[in-house]
DNA sequence: CTGTTAGCGCATTCAG
DNA sequence: CTGAATGCGCTAACAG
C-alpha cells in the first residue's frame, strides 16, 4: 500500500497524490476530492520515513527532559505533545536521567532522525551538543539556560518575580523570620531561586538570616529532612519558602511529625504548583510556574524558525502567578 | 555527510560501510577498523528515515499510554525506555488522554512510522486499531487487557493476589470491617481490583458490606471524596483498602481533616506502590506492581517478536507483592 | 492545474 | 569477504 496504489485508484499521478497530501493550493478541489476517496478507500496513510527522506523534513521534535519521574515534567511533556499535535507535528521525548552520556545517545538520535527543532528543558546541557545541533542548523529553545541567536531561542522565567510575590505575600502576612529551602545548587533553576530569595528578602526590607536557608534535592524526602535541620535551629521561622513544590510536600510532612500546626505555627509555600499541590493537606500555596505556556511557548518557537530558518532567536518571558491556598497565614503571636 | 563520503574515505564500497554498521559477521576485523575510523572522523552517524526506508525495520517501538500526567505512567515509561535504549531501539509515546480520536491518531503514527512493535498500556484501546496493527503484522503486547495470539503476548497482573496479600494482611491484624474505594468501573484495571477485592474477602471468611464500597476515580480527591462518604456511614470500618496508591493519598487527607489517627484509627492500603507512596504520612503500606518489570517484559515481549516473526505471543504474570509500612496496624479496641 | 523524472540515504540482492 | 546495482516511498523541480 503506497502513494502509487492511491494515484493508480484515482487515476492521477502520484506527484498531485502528494500535493493534495501535503494540502498544497495547486490542486483543483475536484481532483483533491478524488484523491480523497481513493485514500480513504485504500485505507493509505503515507510513509513517514519516506517523506522526510524525500522532503529533508521529518515533521518531528525533540525535546530533552532531565527525569520524566519528576511530576513537574510529565505535565511539561503533556502540553507540548498537545500543541504538537494540534499542528500535525511528533515529537520524541528523550529522558536524559541527568546522565551525559544518556544525553549524547539523545541527541545522537535525534540528529539521525532529522528532527525539525528540539526543545531542551534540561540545564545540564553539553556545549558540545549543543554545538552540534546548531552546526546542523537545527532549530533550538532553551528553558532558561539558552543564549538567543539565530535559530536559538530561550524561554526566561521571571523567577525574581515569581519569588517576590511570595516573600511579600509572607511580609503582608507579618513574617519576619522566613526560612529557605533551596534545590540541589548544581541546579541552574535551582540556583536562580535561592538567588531570588535573597534579593527578594532584601528587597522587602529583611535581612537574610544564613542558619534559616538548607538545601533539599527538590525531592519529598530532602525537603522533609531540611525541615526537620530547619527545626533544630534555636530560632524557628515562622514561614518557609520552598524551591518546588516536592521540597514543600517534604517540609509539610515533616512538620505533621512534629505536630507542628500550619499555617497557624508555620506557614510554607512551594514553588511550580505541580498538580498534587492543591491536594496536599493543608493545600498548598505556591507560586505557578505554568507548564502549557513554558510547552507552547518552546513550540512555537521552534515552528517559527521552521517557517522561517532566517529568523533570529527570540526570548520570551514567563511570569510565574502566585496562587494562595491553604498553608499560609498570619504568624501566631 | 553520508554512508558515501564514510565509503569514500575508508576507499570501500558503501554496502560494506552498511554492513559494519550493522555489525554483520561479514566484514573482516580490519576492514571494520578502517570504517569505524573514517565515522569517526567525519562524525558521521546513519539517517535514520533513509535506513529504516531501506531496510523495512524502523527501530522505533511504540508504547501507548492514557495519561503521562497519572505517576503510574511516567515509571512505567522510563523502564520501557531504559530497555530500549540498552538494546539500541528508540520509543515514541503516545498519550491519548482516554480520548478516542487521538488515540487513533497516535496509532496511524505509529503505522506511518513502521514501528516494529507497540506496547498498549491503555485498556481503552479501539478494536478496529488493533486489528489495523495486527494486519500489518506489527507486534503488540498488551497489559492485561489482550488475549495472546500471533505476534499479540499479554501481560497479565495477578490482581487476585496482590489484594489477597493486602485482605491477608488486615485479617491477621484483627480488621473485619475493610472498606474498598474503587477506581472508575469502566476502566479494566479498577474493574480487577474491585472483583478481586470481593474475592478475597470471601476467600478470608468475611462477607462483603456493600455500604463499605465507595467509588473513587484513581486521583487524590476522588479518593478523599470517597473517603468522606465511608465516614458517614452508621458503621466504621477498621481498614480500607484503595484501589490504587493515589486515592489512598487522597484518603488519608481526608482522615488528616477529621482528625483520624492512622493507622490506630484506622488502617490504609494502597496499590500500586508509586514512588511518592513512601513519602506519605505515615508512609503508606501498598501492594507494589512493579513498573520495572512490566516494561521490560513487555518490550522483550516485542523485541523477541521482531527476532523470530513466527513466535507466537507468550503469557506472562507480573506478582504484585505487599509492602508492609506504617499506615497499617491492629485496629483500636 | 497536472504529469514526468530524478534523487533523498541506506540496505540488500547478486556477482565476484 | 567485498563491490556494483537496484529499489524502498515520497517530494520536488521541471515541463507541459
Amino acid at each position: 500500500m503506497n502513494i502509487k496504489e492511491v494515484a493508480k485508484r484515482a487515476r492521477l499521478s502520484t506527484a498531485t497524490v502528494s500535493r493534495t497530501i501535503n494540502g498544497s493550493d495547486k490542486v483543483s478541489p475536484k481532483t483533491a476530492l478524488r484523491v480523497q476517496r481513493a485514500i480513504e478507500a485504500l485505507n493509505y496513510y503515507p510513509n513517514t520515513n519516506a517523506r522526510a527522506l524525500g522532503s529533508g523534513r521529518s515533521r518531528l521534535y525533540g525535546l530533552i527532559i532531565s527525569d520524566i519521574t519528576n511530576p513537574f515534567f510529565p505535565e511539561l511533556v503533556k502540553g507540548f505533545d498537545d500543541v504538537a499535535i494540534q499542528h500535525g507535528q511528533e515529537v520524541i521525548i528523550a529522558n536524559t536521567d541527568y546522565d551525559a552520556k544518556r544525553m549524547e545517545i539523545c541527541v545522537l538520535r535525534m540528529l539521525g532522525r532529522k528532527v525539525d527543532g528540539v526543545a531542551i528543558m534540561t540545564s545540564e546541557m553539553d556545549a558540545h551538543l549543543v554545538h552540534r545541533l546548531k552546526s546542523k542548523n537545527i532549530p533550538m529553545v532553551f528553558l532558561d539556560t539558552g543564549t538567543p541567536g539565530p535559530g536559538i531561542s530561550n524561554i526566561k522565567i521571571d523567577y525574581g518575580a515569581g519569588v517576590d510575590q511570595a516573600i511579600r505575600h509572607l511580609v503582608s502576612l507579618g513574617h519576619k523570620n522566613i526560612a529557605f529551602i533551596s534545590g540541589p545548587m548544581h541546579l541552574a533553576s535551582a540556583k536562580a531561586r535561592y538567588d531570588a530569595f535573597f534579593e527578594s528578602l532584601k528587597r522587602n526590607g529583611i535581612k537574610p538570616n544564613p542558619k534559616l536557608i538548607e538545601q533539599g534535592d527538590h525531592h519529598i524526602d530532602g525537603g522533609g529532612m531540611a525541615m526537620e535541620r530547619l527545626l533544630q535551629q534555636p530560632l524557628r521561622p515562622t514561614a518557609v519558602l520552598a524551591s518546588n513544590d516536592l521540597t514543600a510536600i517534604g517540609a509539610i510532612g515533616a512538620l505533621h511529625e512534629h505536630k507542628i500546626r500550619i499555617p497557624a505555627e508555620m506557614s510554607v509555600i512551594g514553588f511550580d504548583d505541580i498538580h498534587m499541590s492543591a491536594f496536599a493537606h493543608p493545600p498548598l500555596t505556591t507560586v505557578r510556574l505554568s507548564r502549557t505556556e513554558i510547552a507552547t511557548r518552546a513550540f512555537h518557537a521552534l515552528y517559527a524558525a521552521l517557517q522561517d530558518p532566517a529568523a533570529i532567536g527570540a526570548q520570551y518571558t514567563v511570569h510565574p502567578e502566585l496562587i494562595i491556598r491553604k498553608s499560609t497565614s498570619a504568624p501566631a503571636r
